[in-house]
DNA sequence: CGCTTCCGTCAAGCGGCTTGACCATTCGAC
DNA sequence: GTCGAATGGTCAAGCCGCTTGACGGAAGCG
């Protein structure tokens, strides 16, 4: 009764995000780089296209950008990023990935992978890209923020 | 590039779920309640069958009882719930919806079926039907947790 | 009966986030 | 050029939902 209205629909899809997001933070967690949450994660993501701003870190996680600084501070802390100043306005300082912070980028990929790997196993390859297309037409573009 | 890996995946999965709550509970609100969460609404699907006790409640919620019993406070002081004896168990209470809290209940099912239908205009049915068939095969059964 | 288990609540504290204020730098109109 | 407004980053304070810990009361079971 509940999997055939919108309420069921929602709770179907945060059930299978929130199983994805952990089995991928704990992947993660799995591979030596404990302490790190999810949003780490999505960080790194936009980290790794050649560093960001606070303030475009910020945008891309839907935070404020004190937000976002502080999780640069504890990812400063912890070896993954590096603050150094911005090639094109002094006033703004970009955030780079360090070279741990690359090795725990390719472990997210690699566990979000294994993730996929088994979805793929019940679904087989053509569902699963099936519901990938279908999220893409579904989902706005837009930050990545936590879900309620 | 980020769509065809795991943590493109993860990320289209959070925002479609995060689009869709947030589409809820802004039907909700628009619909005249309020002051709510989207975990209220998960909370009124479990209390919509006949009731709960907080831990069977905080257990849906996968919280602590402690947390479903402030969630409890709150809604009892809106007027969407009712503490009221168990009939089975003295040491138990059984939390039942009020007239209010079925009406909002109602209201939350509504606003979740017409954004169900939004989706269902941009895919059309069929591949919402196999969205919806596709997740219920991957998502684990289990508690309703915020996602990260 | 008495021991263990379970329900609900009180109390304290934490963690991640927000709002508000501020300085430094940059941009744009004049 | 110069000056005011906009923007990047940070400090500070506080909030809110949640957790851990501890406890009385009731149930279950030998």
């Amino acid at each position: 009764m509940s999997d055939d209205d919108g309420l069921g629909l929602a709770a179907l899809l945060l059930s299978a995000a929130g199983s994805l997001v952990d089995r991928i933070d704990e992947g993660v967690a799995r591979r030596g780089y404990g302490g790190l949450r999810p949003a780490h994660g999505f960080a790194f993501v936009r980290l790794s296209r050649g560093g960001a701003s606070v303030t475009e870190l910020a945008e891309h996680l839907g935070v404020t950008k004190q937000a976002a600084g502080q999780l640069v501070d504890e990812l400063e802390r912890k070896g993954y990023v590096r603050r150094g100043p911005h090639p094109a306005d002094a006033r703004a300082r970009l955030v780079v990935l360090t070279d741990a912070g690359r090795a725990c980028t390719r472990a997210a990929e690699e566990a979000a992978a294994e993730a996929a790997a088994e979805w793929a196993g019940v679904l087989g390859e053509r569902r699963l890209a099936e519901l990938r297309r279908s999220l893409g037409e579904v989902a706005p573009p837009g930050p990545i923020r936590p879900t309620w």
